[in-house]
DNA sequence: CAAAGCCTTAAGCTTTCTTTAAGCTTCAGA
DNA sequence: TCTGAAGCTTAAAGAAAGCTTAAGGCTTTG
Protein backbone atom coordinates (compact mmCIF):
# COMPACT_ATOMS: atom_id res chain seq x y z
CA UNK A 1 0.00 0.00 0.00
CA UNK A 2 1.46 3.33 -1.00
CA UNK A 3 -0.57 6.57 0.64
CA UNK A 4 0.38 10.64 0.40
CA UNK A 5 0.48 12.33 3.64
CA UNK A 6 0.32 16.05 3.66
CA UNK A 7 1.55 17.61 6.58
CA UNK A 8 3.27 20.55 7.64
CA UNK A 9 4.46 19.54 10.67
CA UNK A 10 8.22 18.11 9.86
CA UNK A 11 8.55 16.27 13.00
CA UNK A 12 5.40 14.55 13.35
CA UNK A 13 5.45 13.60 9.90
CA UNK A 14 8.81 11.78 9.87
CA UNK A 15 7.75 10.25 12.87
CA UNK A 16 4.32 8.85 11.81
CA UNK A 17 6.14 7.87 8.27
CA UNK A 18 8.66 5.92 9.99
CA UNK A 19 6.07 4.14 12.12
CA UNK A 20 4.12 3.29 8.46
CA UNK A 21 7.09 2.28 6.54
CA UNK A 22 7.26 -0.55 9.46
CA UNK A 23 3.48 -1.29 8.77
CA UNK A 24 4.73 -1.75 5.65
CA UNK A 25 3.09 1.18 3.99
CA UNK A 26 4.88 3.72 1.49
CA UNK A 27 4.51 6.95 1.93
CA UNK A 28 4.53 10.01 -0.23
CA UNK A 29 5.19 13.25 1.83
CA UNK A 30 3.83 16.78 0.91
CA UNK A 31 4.93 19.44 3.15
CA UNK A 32 2.16 22.14 1.89
CA UNK A 33 -1.30 22.26 0.40
CA UNK A 34 -0.45 23.02 -2.92
CA UNK A 35 2.24 20.38 -3.51
CA UNK A 36 -0.44 18.19 -1.56
CA UNK A 37 -2.85 18.59 -4.09
CA UNK A 38 -0.53 17.92 -7.43
CA UNK A 39 0.24 14.69 -6.31
CA UNK A 40 -3.08 13.66 -4.96
CA UNK A 41 -4.32 13.68 -8.60
CA UNK A 42 -2.28 10.43 -9.20
CA UNK A 43 -3.81 7.31 -9.51
CA UNK A 44 -1.17 6.03 -7.91
CA UNK A 45 -2.47 6.47 -3.93
CA UNK A 46 -4.73 3.92 -1.83
CA UNK A 47 -5.42 6.09 0.26
CA UNK A 48 -4.72 10.01 1.13
CA UNK A 49 -4.06 11.56 4.81
CA UNK A 50 -4.82 15.22 5.05
CA UNK A 51 -4.22 17.55 7.28
CA UNK A 52 -6.41 20.02 7.46
CA UNK A 53 -4.19 23.14 8.67
CA UNK A 54 -1.89 23.67 5.88
CA UNK A 55 0.19 26.23 3.91
CA UNK A 56 -1.31 27.68 0.85
CA UNK A 57 -4.32 25.30 0.35
CA UNK A 58 -5.96 23.77 3.34
CA UNK A 59 -7.26 20.07 3.69
CA UNK A 60 -10.20 21.18 3.20
CA UNK A 61 -9.71 22.84 0.02
CA UNK A 62 -7.33 19.61 -1.02
CA UNK A 63 -10.29 17.48 -0.54
CA UNK A 64 -12.86 19.71 -2.44
CA UNK A 65 -10.66 20.07 -5.24
CA UNK A 66 -9.51 16.35 -6.05
CA UNK A 67 -13.63 15.43 -5.58
CA UNK A 68 -14.32 17.75 -8.04
CA UNK A 69 -12.67 16.30 -10.06
CA UNK A 70 -13.61 13.33 -9.97
CA UNK A 71 -10.95 11.70 -8.32
CA UNK A 72 -12.13 8.90 -5.58
CA UNK A 73 -8.84 8.15 -3.58
CA UNK A 74 -9.82 7.16 0.21
CA UNK A 75 -9.06 10.15 2.10
CA UNK A 76 -8.80 10.35 6.06
CA UNK A 77 -8.80 14.18 7.28
CA UNK A 78 -6.70 14.97 10.29
CA UNK A 79 -8.04 17.79 12.67
CA UNK A 80 -6.70 19.51 15.78
CA UNK A 81 -8.82 19.00 18.96
CA UNK A 82 -10.47 22.98 18.21
CA UNK A 83 -11.26 22.34 15.18
CA UNK A 84 -14.43 19.79 15.81
CA UNK A 85 -16.79 21.94 13.28
CA UNK A 86 -14.25 21.33 10.59
CA UNK A 87 -14.21 17.20 11.10
CA UNK A 88 -18.18 17.37 10.54
CA UNK A 89 -17.70 19.23 7.52
CA UNK A 90 -14.96 17.32 6.27
CA UNK A 91 -17.05 14.37 6.62
CA UNK A 92 -19.94 16.05 4.56
CA UNK A 93 -17.87 17.15 1.94
CA UNK A 94 -16.69 13.38 0.99
CA UNK A 95 -14.24 12.41 3.62
CA UNK A 96 -14.11 8.60 4.27
CA UNK A 97 -12.80 8.77 7.90
CA UNK A 98 -11.30 11.59 9.93
CA UNK A 99 -8.79 11.03 13.69
CA UNK A 100 -8.27 13.57 15.84
CA UNK A 101 -5.07 15.60 16.24
CA UNK A 102 -3.02 13.64 18.17
CA UNK A 103 -3.48 10.37 17.49
CA UNK A 104 -1.83 6.97 17.34
CA UNK A 105 0.26 6.10 14.87
CA UNK A 106 -1.61 2.83 15.36
CA UNK A 107 -4.81 3.81 15.05
CA UNK A 108 -4.05 5.47 11.70
CA UNK A 109 -2.33 2.15 10.46
CA UNK A 110 -5.29 0.61 11.34
CA UNK A 111 -8.29 3.01 9.50
CA UNK A 112 -5.90 2.59 6.46
CA UNK A 113 -6.01 -1.04 6.67
CA UNK A 114 -9.40 -0.85 7.04
CA UNK A 115 -10.10 1.41 4.07
CA UNK A 116 -7.88 -1.25 1.91
CA UNK A 117 -9.64 -4.31 3.51
CA UNK A 118 -6.54 -5.43 4.20
CA UNK A 119 -6.07 -7.71 7.16
CA UNK A 120 -4.32 -6.69 10.20
CA UNK A 121 -0.30 -7.41 9.95
CA UNK A 122 0.70 -10.89 11.50
CA UNK A 123 -1.85 -12.51 9.96
CA UNK A 124 -1.59 -15.01 6.51
CA UNK A 125 -2.61 -13.05 3.42
CA UNK A 126 -2.50 -14.57 0.13
CA UNK A 127 -4.00 -13.10 -3.17
CA UNK A 128 -4.63 -15.91 -5.77
CA UNK A 129 -4.84 -15.38 -9.43
CA UNK A 130 -5.33 -18.79 -11.52
CA UNK A 131 -2.72 -21.08 -10.06
CA UNK A 132 -0.95 -18.66 -8.84
CA UNK A 133 -0.49 -17.75 -5.13
CA UNK A 134 1.35 -14.81 -3.85
CA UNK A 135 1.73 -14.89 -0.26
CA UNK A 136 2.53 -11.15 1.27
CA UNK A 137 3.29 -12.01 4.70
CA UNK A 138 6.28 -14.24 3.92
CA UNK A 139 6.72 -13.29 0.50
CA UNK A 140 6.69 -16.40 -1.89
CA UNK A 141 5.37 -17.26 -4.88
CA UNK A 142 3.62 -20.86 -4.65
CA UNK A 143 6.51 -21.54 -2.04
CA UNK A 144 9.59 -20.09 -3.85
CA UNK A 145 10.91 -16.69 -2.30
CA UNK A 146 10.54 -13.40 -4.21
CA UNK A 147 12.14 -10.42 -3.03
CA UNK A 148 10.58 -7.23 -1.79
CA UNK A 149 9.95 -5.60 -5.58
CA UNK A 150 9.03 -8.74 -6.91
CA UNK A 151 6.26 -9.20 -4.88
CA UNK A 152 5.11 -5.67 -5.40
CA UNK A 153 5.15 -5.92 -8.49
CA UNK A 154 3.48 -8.80 -9.10
CA UNK A 155 0.81 -7.50 -6.20
CA UNK A 156 -0.27 -5.22 -8.65
CA UNK A 157 -0.95 -7.47 -11.67
CA UNK A 158 -2.83 -10.08 -9.60
CA UNK A 159 -4.93 -7.30 -8.53
CA UNK A 160 -6.08 -6.17 -11.50
CA UNK A 161 -7.00 -8.49 -13.81
CA UNK A 162 -7.18 -7.69 -17.22
CA UNK A 163 -6.45 -4.40 -16.83
CA UNK A 164 -2.53 -4.11 -18.43
CA UNK A 165 0.03 -1.88 -16.00
CA UNK A 166 1.80 0.96 -17.58
CA UNK A 167 5.16 0.69 -16.48
CA UNK A 168 4.87 4.30 -15.50
CA UNK A 169 2.67 3.78 -13.14
CA UNK A 170 4.40 0.65 -11.65
CA UNK A 171 7.17 2.86 -10.89
CA UNK A 172 5.47 6.07 -9.29
CA UNK A 173 3.37 3.14 -7.73
CA UNK A 174 6.46 1.03 -5.90
CA UNK A 175 9.63 3.11 -6.75
CA UNK A 176 7.49 6.52 -4.91
CA UNK A 177 7.12 9.11 -7.26
CA UNK A 178 9.94 11.21 -6.53
CA UNK A 179 12.40 8.71 -7.50
CA UNK A 180 14.47 9.01 -10.56
CA UNK A 181 13.69 5.58 -11.43
CA UNK A 182 14.10 4.28 -15.24
CA UNK A 183 11.58 2.05 -16.87
CA UNK A 184 14.31 -0.30 -17.47
CA UNK A 185 14.01 -1.01 -13.67
CA UNK A 186 10.60 -2.43 -14.64
CA UNK A 187 11.41 -4.55 -17.68
CA UNK A 188 14.44 -6.05 -15.09
CA UNK A 189 11.41 -6.94 -13.14
CA UNK A 190 9.89 -8.44 -15.34
CA UNK A 191 12.01 -10.47 -16.67
CA UNK A 192 12.98 -12.41 -13.03
CA UNK A 193 9.26 -12.60 -12.44
CA UNK A 194 8.90 -14.62 -15.43
CA UNK A 195 11.85 -16.46 -15.36
CA UNK A 196 10.53 -17.60 -11.34
CA UNK A 197 6.64 -18.50 -12.98
CA UNK A 198 8.85 -20.52 -15.16
CA UNK A 199 10.46 -22.78 -12.30
CA UNK A 200 6.95 -22.93 -10.56
CA UNK A 201 5.64 -24.28 -14.64
CA UNK A 202 2.85 -21.73 -13.71
CA UNK A 203 0.00 -22.04 -16.18
CA UNK A 204 0.02 -18.36 -16.01
CA UNK A 205 2.70 -15.32 -17.69
CA UNK A 206 2.79 -11.90 -18.24
CA UNK A 207 2.18 -10.52 -21.36
CA UNK A 208 3.67 -7.21 -22.47
CA UNK A 209 1.32 -4.90 -24.50
CA UNK A 210 3.68 -2.99 -26.50
CA UNK A 211 3.54 1.38 -25.32
CA UNK A 212 0.97 -0.05 -23.03
CA UNK A 213 1.90 -2.14 -19.86
CA UNK A 214 1.99 -5.78 -18.43
CA UNK A 215 -0.72 -8.05 -17.51
CA UNK A 216 -0.94 -11.23 -16.33
CA UNK A 217 -2.85 -13.86 -18.92
CA UNK A 218 -3.14 -17.81 -18.93
CA UNK A 219 -1.19 -19.61 -21.20
CA UNK A 220 -2.98 -21.70 -24.37
CA UNK B 1 -6.65 13.20 -26.89
CA UNK B 2 -4.63 15.83 -29.04
CA UNK B 3 -4.63 19.34 -28.34
CA UNK B 4 -2.81 22.32 -29.73
CA UNK B 5 -1.07 24.76 -27.75
CA UNK B 6 -0.03 28.29 -28.57
CA UNK B 7 2.78 29.42 -26.71
CA UNK B 8 5.76 31.71 -27.69
CA UNK B 9 8.00 31.09 -24.82
CA UNK B 10 9.68 28.42 -25.88
CA UNK B 11 11.31 26.88 -22.56
CA UNK B 12 7.99 26.49 -20.81
CA UNK B 13 6.42 25.02 -23.75
CA UNK B 14 8.50 22.53 -23.59
CA UNK B 15 8.21 21.65 -19.96
CA UNK B 16 4.32 21.67 -20.68
CA UNK B 17 4.75 19.87 -23.48
CA UNK B 18 6.56 17.27 -21.70
CA UNK B 19 3.71 16.91 -19.08
CA UNK B 20 1.21 17.00 -21.07
CA UNK B 21 2.55 13.99 -22.96
CA UNK B 22 3.08 11.46 -19.77
CA UNK B 23 -0.41 12.32 -18.99
CA UNK B 24 -1.52 10.93 -22.63
CA UNK B 25 -2.17 14.09 -23.90
CA UNK B 26 -0.46 14.41 -27.77
CA UNK B 27 0.25 18.09 -28.63
CA UNK B 28 0.64 20.13 -31.43
CA UNK B 29 2.82 23.73 -30.37
CA UNK B 30 2.46 26.86 -32.30
CA UNK B 31 5.18 29.57 -31.30
CA UNK B 32 3.03 32.29 -32.79
CA UNK B 33 -0.33 33.44 -32.92
CA UNK B 34 -0.33 33.60 -36.82
CA UNK B 35 0.56 29.44 -37.47
CA UNK B 36 -1.45 29.19 -34.10
CA UNK B 37 -4.98 30.47 -36.28
CA UNK B 38 -3.91 28.66 -39.27
CA UNK B 39 -3.48 25.47 -37.55
CA UNK B 40 -6.95 26.09 -35.37
CA UNK B 41 -8.63 25.61 -37.52
CA UNK B 42 -8.37 22.22 -37.91
CA UNK B 43 -11.05 19.81 -36.90
CA UNK B 44 -8.22 17.47 -35.39
CA UNK B 45 -8.45 19.63 -31.86
CA UNK B 46 -10.14 18.07 -28.65
CA UNK B 47 -9.23 21.71 -27.20
CA UNK B 48 -6.81 24.62 -28.13
CA UNK B 49 -4.94 25.87 -25.51
CA UNK B 50 -4.18 30.05 -26.08
CA UNK B 51 -1.88 32.03 -24.49
CA UNK B 52 -3.10 35.57 -24.88
CA UNK B 53 0.43 37.97 -25.30
CA UNK B 54 1.88 36.21 -28.99
CA UNK B 55 3.83 37.53 -31.80
CA UNK B 56 1.82 38.66 -34.56
CA UNK B 57 -1.15 37.90 -33.50
CA UNK B 58 -2.99 37.74 -29.80
CA UNK B 59 -4.96 34.60 -28.34
CA UNK B 60 -7.88 36.79 -28.64
CA UNK B 61 -7.76 37.71 -31.96
CA UNK B 62 -7.43 34.31 -32.75
CA UNK B 63 -10.44 33.24 -30.54
CA UNK B 64 -12.13 35.49 -32.77
CA UNK B 65 -11.05 34.54 -35.50
CA UNK B 66 -11.85 30.66 -35.26
CA UNK B 67 -15.03 31.50 -33.52
CA UNK B 68 -16.46 33.86 -36.18
CA UNK B 69 -15.90 30.95 -38.73
CA UNK B 70 -17.84 28.89 -36.31
CA UNK B 71 -15.14 26.64 -35.11
CA UNK B 72 -16.27 25.24 -31.75
CA UNK B 73 -13.15 23.27 -30.16
CA UNK B 74 -12.98 24.41 -26.57
CA UNK B 75 -10.54 27.08 -25.88
CA UNK B 76 -8.57 27.58 -22.69
CA UNK B 77 -6.89 31.15 -22.60
CA UNK B 78 -4.06 31.06 -20.21
CA UNK B 79 -3.08 34.98 -19.17
CA UNK B 80 -0.59 37.03 -17.17
CA UNK B 81 -1.45 37.78 -13.84
CA UNK B 82 -1.53 41.09 -14.96
CA UNK B 83 -3.71 40.96 -17.85
CA UNK B 84 -6.89 40.45 -15.22
CA UNK B 85 -9.63 42.49 -17.76
CA UNK B 86 -8.32 40.40 -20.81
CA UNK B 87 -9.66 37.11 -18.10
CA UNK B 88 -13.14 38.36 -18.64
CA UNK B 89 -13.30 39.70 -22.37
CA UNK B 90 -11.57 36.16 -23.03
CA UNK B 91 -14.20 34.15 -21.28
CA UNK B 92 -17.58 36.56 -22.77
CA UNK B 93 -15.74 36.31 -26.23
CA UNK B 94 -16.12 32.43 -26.24
CA UNK B 95 -13.25 30.67 -24.41
CA UNK B 96 -14.69 27.53 -22.53
CA UNK B 97 -11.75 28.19 -19.62
CA UNK B 98 -8.99 30.36 -18.47
CA UNK B 99 -5.91 29.73 -16.39
CA UNK B 100 -3.98 32.68 -14.51
CA UNK B 101 0.56 32.46 -15.37
CA UNK B 102 2.16 30.96 -14.02
CA UNK B 103 0.08 27.84 -13.76
CA UNK B 104 0.69 24.24 -12.53
CA UNK B 105 0.74 21.84 -15.30
CA UNK B 106 -1.46 19.50 -13.26
CA UNK B 107 -4.10 22.24 -13.41
CA UNK B 108 -4.34 22.57 -16.78
CA UNK B 109 -4.41 18.68 -17.53
CA UNK B 110 -7.60 18.54 -15.04
CA UNK B 111 -9.18 21.75 -16.70
CA UNK B 112 -8.82 19.78 -20.46
CA UNK B 113 -10.12 16.01 -18.86
CA UNK B 114 -12.70 18.21 -17.83
CA UNK B 115 -13.74 19.67 -20.88
CA UNK B 116 -13.17 16.42 -22.50
CA UNK B 117 -15.46 14.77 -19.59
CA UNK B 118 -13.08 12.21 -19.40
CA UNK B 119 -12.59 10.42 -15.69
CA UNK B 120 -8.36 11.42 -14.94
CA UNK B 121 -8.68 7.74 -12.64
CA UNK B 122 -10.40 5.01 -14.40
CA UNK B 123 -11.16 5.89 -18.27
CA UNK B 124 -13.51 4.12 -20.02
CA UNK B 125 -12.11 1.32 -21.48
CA UNK B 126 -14.65 -0.33 -23.82
CA UNK B 127 -15.91 1.07 -26.70
CA UNK B 128 -18.24 -0.97 -29.25
CA UNK B 129 -20.10 -0.58 -32.92
CA UNK B 130 -22.80 -3.22 -33.62
CA UNK B 131 -20.88 -6.70 -32.42
CA UNK B 132 -17.46 -4.87 -32.73
CA UNK B 133 -16.03 -4.33 -28.69
CA UNK B 134 -12.53 -2.46 -28.62
CA UNK B 135 -11.12 -2.48 -25.28
CA UNK B 136 -8.57 0.15 -24.59
CA UNK B 137 -7.18 -0.78 -21.36
CA UNK B 138 -5.71 -4.13 -22.79
CA UNK B 139 -5.54 -2.67 -27.03
CA UNK B 140 -7.62 -5.98 -27.76
CA UNK B 141 -10.82 -6.42 -30.41
CA UNK B 142 -13.23 -8.60 -29.44
CA UNK B 143 -9.88 -10.55 -27.69
CA UNK B 144 -8.01 -10.12 -30.24
CA UNK B 145 -4.58 -7.90 -29.75
CA UNK B 146 -4.57 -4.66 -32.40
CA UNK B 147 -1.38 -2.39 -32.48
CA UNK B 148 -1.02 0.89 -31.48
CA UNK B 149 -1.90 2.55 -34.50
CA UNK B 150 -4.76 -0.06 -35.51
CA UNK B 151 -6.88 0.74 -32.03
CA UNK B 152 -6.49 4.75 -32.50
CA UNK B 153 -7.83 4.30 -35.92
CA UNK B 154 -10.42 2.05 -34.54
CA UNK B 155 -11.44 4.51 -32.07
CA UNK B 156 -12.17 7.49 -34.01
CA UNK B 157 -14.10 5.03 -36.35
CA UNK B 158 -16.18 3.61 -33.65
CA UNK B 159 -16.81 6.94 -32.20
CA UNK B 160 -17.86 8.64 -34.98
CA UNK B 161 -20.55 5.94 -36.70
CA UNK B 162 -21.49 6.80 -39.91
CA UNK B 163 -19.46 9.51 -39.95
CA UNK B 164 -16.63 8.79 -43.21
CA UNK B 165 -13.28 9.85 -41.59
CA UNK B 166 -11.12 11.69 -44.52
CA UNK B 167 -7.18 10.15 -44.83
CA UNK B 168 -6.18 13.16 -44.43
CA UNK B 169 -7.88 13.99 -41.13
CA UNK B 170 -6.71 10.35 -40.04
CA UNK B 171 -3.12 11.24 -40.78
CA UNK B 172 -3.53 14.28 -38.76
CA UNK B 173 -4.98 13.12 -35.59
CA UNK B 174 -3.17 10.00 -35.35
CA UNK B 175 0.33 10.88 -36.91
CA UNK B 176 0.42 14.55 -35.69
CA UNK B 177 0.00 17.59 -38.11
CA UNK B 178 3.82 18.13 -38.04
CA UNK B 179 4.61 14.77 -39.13
CA UNK B 180 5.39 13.98 -43.05
CA UNK B 181 3.03 11.14 -42.60
CA UNK B 182 1.74 9.75 -46.20
CA UNK B 183 -2.09 8.63 -47.14
CA UNK B 184 -0.38 5.35 -48.13
CA UNK B 185 -0.37 4.55 -44.37
CA UNK B 186 -4.19 4.70 -43.79
CA UNK B 187 -4.35 2.55 -46.53
CA UNK B 188 -2.17 0.05 -44.91
CA UNK B 189 -3.60 0.29 -41.67
CA UNK B 190 -7.23 -0.68 -43.17
CA UNK B 191 -6.25 -3.08 -44.74
CA UNK B 192 -4.66 -4.70 -41.35
CA UNK B 193 -8.13 -3.52 -39.79
CA UNK B 194 -10.17 -5.21 -42.37
CA UNK B 195 -8.02 -7.95 -41.63
CA UNK B 196 -8.66 -8.66 -38.20
CA UNK B 197 -12.13 -8.09 -38.52
CA UNK B 198 -12.32 -11.13 -40.84
CA UNK B 199 -10.78 -12.95 -38.33
CA UNK B 200 -12.79 -12.13 -35.49
CA UNK B 201 -15.61 -12.95 -38.03
CA UNK B 202 -17.62 -9.65 -37.42
CA UNK B 203 -20.73 -8.61 -39.01
CA UNK B 204 -18.98 -5.20 -39.68
CA UNK B 205 -16.12 -3.99 -41.85
CA UNK B 206 -15.11 -0.86 -42.90
CA UNK B 207 -16.56 0.71 -46.23
CA UNK B 208 -14.53 3.12 -48.28
CA UNK B 209 -16.14 5.88 -49.99
CA UNK B 210 -13.62 7.54 -52.51
CA UNK B 211 -11.98 10.86 -52.43
CA UNK B 212 -14.23 10.97 -48.88
CA UNK B 213 -12.84 8.72 -46.14
CA UNK B 214 -14.03 5.34 -44.47
CA UNK B 215 -16.56 4.68 -42.13
CA UNK B 216 -17.41 1.65 -40.27
CA UNK B 217 -20.86 -0.20 -41.71
CA UNK B 218 -22.70 -3.71 -40.66
CA UNK B 219 -22.81 -6.18 -43.99
CA UNK B 220 -25.82 -7.04 -45.62
C1' DC C 1 33.31 -6.35 9.71
C1' DA C 2 32.41 -9.66 6.30
C1' DA C 3 29.06 -12.04 3.66
C1' DA C 4 24.80 -12.31 1.48
C1' DG C 5 21.09 -10.59 -0.71
C1' DC C 6 18.92 -7.15 -3.19
C1' DC C 7 18.77 -3.21 -6.21
C1' DT C 8 20.59 -0.39 -9.93
C1' DT C 9 22.91 0.28 -14.16
C1' DA C 10 24.23 -0.43 -18.71
C1' DA C 11 25.15 -2.84 -22.91
C1' DG C 12 23.99 -5.82 -26.47
C1' DC C 13 20.45 -8.65 -28.19
C1' DT C 14 15.58 -9.86 -29.75
C1' DT C 15 11.06 -8.92 -30.98
C1' DT C 16 7.49 -6.17 -32.64
C1' DC C 17 5.64 -2.39 -35.00
C1' DT C 18 5.87 1.15 -38.45
C1' DT C 19 7.27 2.88 -42.74
C1' DT C 20 8.27 2.37 -47.42
C1' DA C 21 7.67 0.99 -51.97
C1' DA C 22 6.10 -1.58 -55.78
C1' DG C 23 2.72 -3.88 -58.29
C1' DC C 24 -2.05 -4.84 -58.49
C1' DT C 25 -7.22 -3.80 -58.52
C1' DT C 26 -11.19 -0.96 -58.70
C1' DC C 27 -13.65 3.00 -60.07
C1' DA C 28 -15.42 7.09 -62.61
C1' DG C 29 -15.56 9.78 -66.52
C1' DA C 30 -14.52 10.46 -71.44
C1' DT D 1 -14.23 0.37 -73.18
C1' DC D 2 -10.14 2.80 -72.23
C1' DT D 3 -7.40 5.54 -69.08
C1' DG D 4 -5.80 7.84 -65.15
C1' DA D 5 -6.62 8.37 -60.39
C1' DA D 6 -7.58 6.34 -56.11
C1' DG D 7 -7.25 2.65 -53.28
C1' DC D 8 -5.47 -2.16 -51.79
C1' DT D 9 -2.11 -5.51 -50.47
C1' DT D 10 2.33 -7.35 -49.36
C1' DA D 11 6.84 -7.93 -48.09
C1' DA D 12 11.03 -6.24 -46.61
C1' DA D 13 13.80 -2.60 -44.41
C1' DG D 14 14.20 0.28 -40.59
C1' DA D 15 13.19 2.05 -36.05
C1' DA D 16 11.64 1.58 -31.54
C1' DA D 17 10.48 -0.88 -27.56
C1' DG D 18 11.41 -4.44 -24.70
C1' DC D 19 14.39 -8.41 -22.82
C1' DT D 20 18.26 -10.42 -20.63
C1' DT D 21 22.44 -10.71 -18.34
C1' DA D 22 26.09 -9.62 -15.55
C1' DA D 23 28.71 -6.57 -12.84
C1' DG D 24 29.00 -3.18 -9.24
C1' DG D 25 27.17 -0.94 -5.21
C1' DC D 26 24.39 -0.54 -1.32
C1' DT D 27 22.10 -2.31 2.76
C1' DT D 28 21.16 -5.63 5.97
C1' DT D 29 22.51 -9.41 8.99
C1' DG D 30 25.07 -12.61 11.50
Amino acid sequence: MRILYVEDEKYLADAVIHMLKKADIAVDWADDGEKGLDMSVSPIYDAIVLDIMLPKLSGLDILKAIRDRGIKTPVIMLSALAEVEDKIKGLTMGADDYLSKPFKTSELIARLNALNRRAPLQEETEIHFEDLCLNTSNRTLNGIPLTEKEADILEVLIKNPGIAQKKEYLLAKIWGSESIAEENYVEVYMSYLRKKMKTIKSRCSIKTIRNLGYKLVTKD
